[in-house]
DNA sequence: CCACATGTTCATTT
DNA sequence: AAAATGAACATGTG
């Protein structure tokens, strides 16, 4: 689930796995993942290493020996697969680098809404997309700030990249959830106590999802997450609501969470 | 066959 | 300028 906890939870298994190693070969099996760049641009990271990762929203970017950045967003069903090249080929690799030591990096991604680019500079690339504030980033006050001149709904705010970095549709649901608002609350009717709640609950969802490995099945019983399927119960026992905001499915208990 | 899915981008309206 | 809407992208699952 590509939302920011998922791209933590990718950033651990890329640091754990495949940093500091010469890269030996890379095959680019769907060229059409490439954003922005040439296949010739990703060839030359042949003979190079990984140095590190960051994530930024839903980015990660990986700082190579060259002195530039790999930059993968994980679409809508993109992750790692790190493996022997004799085993375990993933089903939908779009790229693969293979490691002189014998293993292999598959970036997989069965939809094909990923992309892979190349930028010199971190900062030149969030400005070019236009990204927001990273939700694990931002102080209370700028969070505050940003609901200022604010007139549309809740939740597509909090899913807008530009607005706010990192939140899709599950940790959306959820964050509204842990707050009690409801999702189609026009934000700028959210008052000064509950943008302070907001922010708490966001910053504690998105951890606590790391926490529990993004695995909504992990989750304790007070997250929305462990219930969000067709008639699915708020854990006080009301049934949930399924409507759409912003062209999304989005449940939410109409008990706790009142226009 | 149909509906739906964790995301982004684009065109068109409001 | 902001916001809402719907479609498109490609593919798998139920």
């Amino acid at each position: 689930m590509p939302e920011l906890p998922s791209l933590e939870i990718f950033k651990q298994y890329f640091d754990s796995t495949s940093l500091n190693q010469e890269i030996k070969e890379i095959n680019i099996n769907n060229p059409e993942i490439l954003f922005d760049i040439s296949e010739n641009n990703i060839k030359e990271l042949v003979n190079r290493y990984f140095v590190s990762s960051s994530r930024y929203g839903k980015y990660l970017f990986v700082s190579t020996s060259d002195n530039k950045f790999l930059i993968f967003h994980f679409g809508m069903t993109g992750f790692f697969k790190y493996h022997p090249k004799n085993e375990g080929i993933s089903s939908h690799s779009r790229i693969s680098f293979l490691f002189k030591n014998g293993n292999v990096l598959d970036f997989d991604d069965s939809r094909k809404f990923g992309k892979i680019s190349i930028s010199e500079n971190i900062s030149d690339f969030i400005n070019k997309k236009n990204l927001g504030p990273d939700a694990l980033e931002i102080s209370l006050s700028s969070f505050k700030k940003l609901f200022q001149r604010r007139s549309g709904h809740i939740k597509p705010l909090l899913m807008n990249q530009q607005f706010l970095a990192g939140i899709g549709n599950l940790y959306a649901d959820e964050i509204l959830f842990q707050s009690g608002i409801h999702p189609l609350k026009k934000a700028y009717q959210i008052e000064n106590d509950e943008q302070n709640k907001l922010y708490d609950n966001m910053v504690w969802v998105l951890k606590k999802a790391i926490e529990f490995n993004d695995s909504p099945r992990n989750f304790p019983e007070n997250f929305l997450l462990a219930h969000r399927y067709p008639k699915g119960e708020c854990p006080n026992g009301d049934k949930l609501d399924i409507i759409k905001v912003g062209g999304r499915t989005t449940y939410y208990c109409p008990h706790n969470q009142k226009l």
